[in-house]
DNA sequence: GTTGGCACTCACTACACTTGAGTGCCAAGT
DNA sequence: ACTTGGCACTCAAGTGTAGTGAGTGCCAAC
């Protein structure tokens, strides 16, 4: 019944509580579970794994590692498959934390060398080159613009009783609602009521409350009125993060079972499910969340692995990997924490951009 | 090895060239294949379809519509399935054209009216509704801004050398572009080209050439420059369509062979090809594709349902829906054309919005 | 032209049997 | 006190044989 530290006493420890030996066992049925998709015998684990003992003591390490819960046997006469403990470990203590200048870190720095562009347009195509780099599926959450101040604010005539609001944000970003103003609003008026919400709102913060001005002109006050209205609106809007979702393909071919695909791929869809998963590991404080370990029954089958966007130490977006628990935890914690902190750096430089043509 | 009109010539038939029974009992195939997924044995159709004959009568009768490429047997001793063509005739002869007020109709009409914001916002809740009534995957491709004229178009200071080229577009629209301005640029400068280049804009066309003012003031027309630069980008870029995809969970489903499924969602995510699909049933002149009549091969085993979004009898834009050939036809069909012709409305009527708040 | 009857085909299931990968245990060796 | 080879045991997966039943095609009779 004892779990963590004993039995092993003598051994010359390095792994950390589990035996230098059971280590490089499990670490060796690990890899080649993600490798092969079967299960590994004791045998497969003696030829490969660097140890030079017999298959009859793998066997007994195999099994004193199933008691404590890191493998399982789907059926008596089988090899063994970790557990989500199993890989737990693996990730913890069997994975050395990316030295130096992975050839990740080198990829994805040159990618955003290369890209120009505006906000979104990064963050899709940081979500595709996650992807890319790992087939597995990635999201990328977008920091909301709680903090962003405002560095212009419109309202643009469109003709037939409409009118637009507009809100250009110092990061880069526009926000907007079209609002109907009615047929006697005159462009006069309109451009009026913009040139007042302009000086009102420049220098305003989103988060705080807006003043939005009145007018004696009636005609103009009515117009204030609607834009107040779709400011309030965008505010609360805006607060909200983008999600960006790549590759939910590469997830048909990790499973077997329809149904998972089914399950992982509606989960993918909703994309507040998506961001209250990544902000629920990241607040666990984990990097990497395997089979159960997030809350999520339906990914009971995935792991999810997080890095955090970070601008002036504070946490305010993500971007995530979604696989199968079998995934390639190396290059893919690698990936992400590469895009993340690239990101962390483009983000917080500077606007978000580079340039346009 | 006739196949049109032939060996019915006594029959009263206003099928079409199949002859009534013929299309009755294929009718009968098609609906409860589409309904169980197996094949279906004379038998079966004996006792579902109004006919009043036997299952011998029948037989006869399916092992000619195998013969004339309508159906086909997976076995020797198994029911019938229909082919495209099978599906072709069906949809073509033995479905109502959405006989009045339909309730997809209905419910379609009903959501439009409630739904307002802006158009992206009307896009996506578009397709979202088009995969929740149908639960096929659905596509919705939004018109280019080809011919969309330029309400206003200002750069914006962003600080730290950067600015913002934004255009508002009749249809409420913003386009915009970040471009690097140097740190040499006033925020006067930028005032002031931003100011230039509205005068200059308003009222142009994206789609024609675009000329940029100059100013003498060297400052503001290095703005200008690059301002001139990025609004010829936006220009090329605005013209390219939006394109929603919605539910392709839902396909996971539809098919059992996983390949199918991660083939068919990997093509969803290639907008590219997904606009140039629609494209090109459109173009055909056609509303519904079936497995092989459309000429991507990765779809085989799908329908495409189309339905144009028209302005000013003018194709700009399309809705889809994406299932398996052994789809619901007649409401999946409804639902496509209902969803077109509202948002055609919606999009025609103005700009593209209801109000805000 | 329709129908019931009938022989035939063939996927599917069940069952028994074999095979082989893999285990757990144990007694002997270091 | 470990380690090891040996051995009995388990069980999924593969193979061969029947039996079953859904479904067909054909044909003679109506």
């Amino acid at each position: 019944m004892s779990l963590q530290k004993s039995r092993t006493p003598a051994q010359p420890e390095h792994g950390a509580d589990l035996g230098a030996r059971k280590a490089a066992i499990l670490e060796a049925v690990v890899s080649q579970y993600i490798g092969s998709a079967q299960p590994v015998g004791s045998s497969a684990v003696a030829d490969a794994a660097g140890l030079s003992v017999s298959s009859a003591t793998i066997r007994a390490e195999m099994a004193a590692l199933e008691h404590d819960g890191f493998l399982v046997q789907p059926h008596t006469s089988a090899g063994r498959i970790p557990t989500d403990k199993g890989y737990r470990y693996f990730v913890d203590h069997l994975t050395q934390p990316t030295s130096g200048k992975s050839p990740e870190m080198v990829r994805v720095k040159r990618f955003f060398d290369d890209v120009h562009g505006g906000l979104e347009e990064v963050l899709e195509r940081s979500s595709r080159l996650l992807t890319e780099m790992t087939s597995y599926a990635s999201v990328v959450v977008a920091p909301g613009h709680t903090s962003s101040e405002i560095r212009s604010a419109q309202v643009v005539d469109l003709g037939g009783g409409h009118a637009l609001v507009l809100v250009v944000l110092t990061d880069g970003t526009v926000e907007k609602t079209s609002i109907a103003v009615g047929d006697d609003a005159t462009s006069d008026a309109i451009a009026h009521a913009s040139q007042l919400v302009n000086d009102a709102l420049t220098g305003a913060r989103l988060n705080a409350p807006i003043a939005v001005p009145t007018s004696a002109d009636p005609a103009v006050a009515a117009v204030l009125n609607h834009a107040g209205e779709a400011i309030g609106a965008l505010a609360t809007g805006a607060a909200s993060e983008q999600v960006f979702v790549g590759g939910p393909s590469r997830l048909a071919g990790a499973f077997d079972a329809v149904e998972t695909v089914r399950s992982v791929l509606s989960i993918l869809e909703q994309q507040l499910v998506v961001v209250s998963l990544l902000r629920d590991v990241l607040d666990a404080g984990l990097s990497v969340a395997i089979g159960h370990e997030h809350g999520y029954e339906p990914l009971a089958s995935c792991a999810v692995i997080v890095a955090p966007v970070v601008i002036d130490d504070e946490a305010v977006g993500a971007v995530g990997l979604l696989g199968p628990t079998r995934m390639q935890y190396p290059a893919a914690i690698a990936a992400a924490r590469a895009v993340g902190s690239e990101l962390s750096g483009r983000l917080g430089g500077r606007g978000g951009e580079g340039g346009a043509a």
